[in-house]
DNA sequence: AATGAATGAGAGTTCATTCAT
DNA sequence: TATGAATGAACTCTCATTCAT
């Protein structure tokens, strides 16, 4: 068991074939969540979808809001991990940035029930929900910080900044990810890095206050 | 009638008595939401909250979801209502988003409830949701690209900045509107006008590319 | 007021006004009882088809109940009138039998609510549905025994007899009056009168196997 | 799987246990709405009488409109199943009417609430109804039509002949089986008989005024 | 470990009836 | 006499959870 993610839900399988009996109910469960949402969706047709028997659902899994916490952890740590490796190799700060969102909406186009799972943890499970938000807006904060130490940006407001890029990622994930691809990843990902990069307002230099 | 305001749900009052009654229960619906999200709430505690019998609802409302429905409207009127007046008499298109960010996270701060219920609709009326999000962007995009025929912002991809700057201000505004107030709101919209203007990157004019 | 029929239901209007709209209330249920039944009719669903208000109702009627005898009773009595009349100018019972048949075809064509209507008091009010058959079969019994006396028909078990025509008479009236309309009430009538007055079976005595 | 009671309603219990439980709620329903009709009956009432949970209901049965609509047809099926026998072994269709009239109100005196369910199923679900009176029509025009081949019988108007004797039945059974008992089901079913066979008239033809 | 029947609290909704105006 | 808002008991149905097998 991985030291890092050592889980206090206990219930975990002891053999090969209770392992598996777990993943295919929360693989079901991410269809059935992400489909009907938490309320609409039913342990019952989370075991259909499944292919085991009801009762099954509670060898490997508290409540149905335990499954959910579970799936919310699971979604986070993926898109973390989808995203993390391309901010290392960026040339600076802004180019991660960039890199970075281009990856997420990547992630999300081929995972559109992540919006709802993630969101819908606002009112299941609020910890999750804060939890999820305020660790992914910590991280920008730190690469901010350490950019600004290297001078590739401003040093100010690195919350503001964090919680404003955060917000920019996840509207147009959801825009240009979720509700329509008129876009490519790489053309929203650009335009955002330009407006990182300088401003909206055009001719900088000649600008007088 | 009025061609703004015409609702379909009819059921409306008649008289005094009605409207009165009508209004306690919008009143206490919207408290009863925004402390326990949609499905926790019950009709029965929005009544017991207005003080009138379960029956009286069904007098007024069709059904629960009508009712959600008519708040979010409601909600994401009276949003637009609070920040629409101050955008007018900025200068510049980057002080009236400053201006606009202020007066969201001001109104905020005095309507907690708001993103609890705006939100839930994403599950529970993912048209209104839709609705919302959607209109709202195009306003922006509207007012970016009057500003850019201006010259005051570029013109190019002014629907990716739309979703960039609610994005921003959606998440800003939970973060220091509902969930602390460590920061003032001029504060904030301050660091994000400045990012607006020229970016994150400084001492713009000397950047070789 | 007849004193035949004097009704303890009380709440007789008082006005001309007062007569129109107990009128109308009593119109509205004979239809909306007859298209959906006692249960699934609803009093405001009566008030909106007489076009009074829902209150007005009580001014004329006890309750839901109280209303469905009155009607129950008024189109039994209707039948009774439509039928009666054609009894008397028979020159036998037979034939009389014959033409009260038609008649009673013809009166449900014109009034199809009045199975609903009369059927559903065996739920509603069980006593109405009682005092309604038993009431018809006893008529039927009297002509008969009236008859016999005068040798146009066997004497023994009137009742039987009664009870047997009045059963033929409502499924065909249901058969050839409510539900379809192939055959004419006259050729119905007759085919029952044949049936009266020699049995189903063929050449009497002269049958060889 | 047997063709002839396929039943569409899915829900079959799978356990013996099941199928005890399923068992009980359906005599109790006959019961409930034998006693109480449909909707005076509650879902409550029935599961109490079967001693089982409420929710139970709901393992077996879609909602108390299929159960009601089961139980029709297995009523249905029950008379047919009793009266049909009877009329095998008749000498001529006269006397297989008069055997199947003798059985039916045997039947009904031990079933009394059979009229209840079968006679609201007008008003709950208006297709039994229907499919009830509409198939037993038909099979009696259709033992008339064969006999009317055998010379037994006239052989016009065998449909109207068909619901004459119907409706008799009905009725018959109705007033000697269910509402009281005074004369015995020979008595009646000889009485109908005689009436099938030569008509009400005395002596045709030799009748003197 | 797996099954699926059993449980019952709790929800939204309807509507006959009352009553103040 | 007429109105229509207010009432609340009662209903059907859902489903997370438990438990005997």
């Amino acid at each position: 068991m991985p030291v890092t993610t050592a889980s206090p839900d206990a219930k975990q399988p002891r053999t090969d074939r209770g392992r598996k009996t777990r993943r295919a109910i929360l693989d079901a469960a991410r269809s059935e969540f992400g489909e009907r949402g938490f309320h609409e969706a039913s342990i019952s047709g989370i075991t259909r979808r499944a292919g085991v028997a009801l009762g099954s659902f509670y060898t490997y899994f508290d409540s149905k809001d335990a499954l959910f916490r579970a799936l919310v952890r699971d979604m986070s740590d993926q898109v973390r991990d989808h995203v993390a490796p391309v901010l290392q190799s960026a040339p600076d700060q802004v180019a991660a940035e960039q890199a970075g969102l281009k990856a997420f909406i990547d992630f999300v186009r081929g995972h559109k029930e992540i919006y709802r799972i993630i969101d819908e943890a606002e009112f299941v499970d609020p910890e999750s929900f804060r939890a999820h938000y305020s660790t992914t807006a910590e991280r920008i904060a730190q690469r901010l910080e350490a950019a600004a130490a290297r001078g590739e940006v401003r040093g100010d407001h690195s919350e503001v900044h964090a919680w404003a890029i955060m917000g920019m990622n996840v509207f147009l994930g959801l825009r240009y990810g979720v509700w329509g691809e008129e876009l490519s990843a790489d053309t929203v990902a650009r335009a955002v890095a330009r407006l990182l990069r300088s401003g909206l307002v055009p001719e900088q230099g000649t600008q007088s206050g």
